[in-house]
DNA sequence: AGCTTAATGAAAGCTACTTTCATAAAGAAT
DNA sequence: ATTCTTTATGAAAGTAGCTTTCATTAAGCT
């Protein structure tokens, strides 16, 4: 993992600056996400947290939770569902994704100034954008 | 609708090169569509057609052959659900999306080229994009 | 240790589709 | 026009991915 530390203890900021309770289901949610170092499904982050299905709910709701706190990013898969990624905060960027084994790579391109500038001309307010590249990566090709 | 006549032409055109049975589902599927101009859910394109509940599941096949053949693209909302927009054959573009009442505006700005380029270089192969904005149009900021 | 408020767990519910399979209707062949 | 083949449709059930409800538990301040 890149800089598991340093993202840690920024994060560990944000979450006591935050009216947040630090339970045992939480930092077991976060160590996962922290050992991953990757964007994962809500499943796949349960399951590395070693915790049993029917805490999937509580997974959603820390996620939200997280989101809320800016730690977390939602990356929309191309049909349905959706990976989340623990981010430093405000470290806004995109993800080319491969639609197959869902792994991601960074991608450091966004037209968010110009799109929320357009946005505004248009009259829209609270203005957020998606954008995610999905593609095979080189491991999938070869195996379809 | 701005260019109807000249849109159905050259959708018919396609509908007439593909294998496909010209229903009259298809036909006032089409028609709503040509005449609500806009992207639209599913649900409210059955309506416009005037078709009863159960023929959603005809709507959803019929979207689905529609975009196979390229005249039809589907804008992803922010959190869940669709909106499917009737397109001329290769018009590639983007939107912004009133996440209350669903009014869209087209954008023209896409980093596309750029991005397949990026992926490439990743290694990615058969690439898509998705890119979309959300906010609050005019009406719907003074409503809340 | 007590108290208040937030977090959790179990269960049911929900939205937006998707699948299955028997029936109907295009449209080509005769 | 009728038959035939193939595609489209309808009804019903199924599914993924969450979300809500509400009773119980546990943070963490006092």
């Amino acid at each position: 993992m890149k800089h598991a530390k340093g993202i840690l203890q920024r994060i560990l900021q944000v979450i006591e600056s935050a009216p947040l309770r630090m339970t045992r289901k939480r930092e077991r949610l976060l160590a996962a996400l922290v050992a991953l170092d990757r964007p994962v499904s809500a499943a796949a982050l349960r399951d590395k947290a070693d915790l049993p299905a029917s805490d999937l709910v509580t997974v959603y709701r820390t996620l939200e939770t997280f989101e809320g706190i800016g730690i977390i990013q939602r990356i929309p898969l191309e049909d349905s569902g959706s990976l989340y990624e623990l981010t430093e905060p405000n470290d806004h960027h995109h993800h080319f994704v491969c639609r197959e084994c869902h792994r991601t790579e960074r991608l450091d391109l966004c037209l968010g100034q110009e799109l929320e500038k357009q946005a505004h001309t248009l009259g829209f307010t609270q203005v957020a954008h998606l954008m995610e590249v999905y593609g095979l990566c080189e491991d999938c090709q070869v195996a379809s």
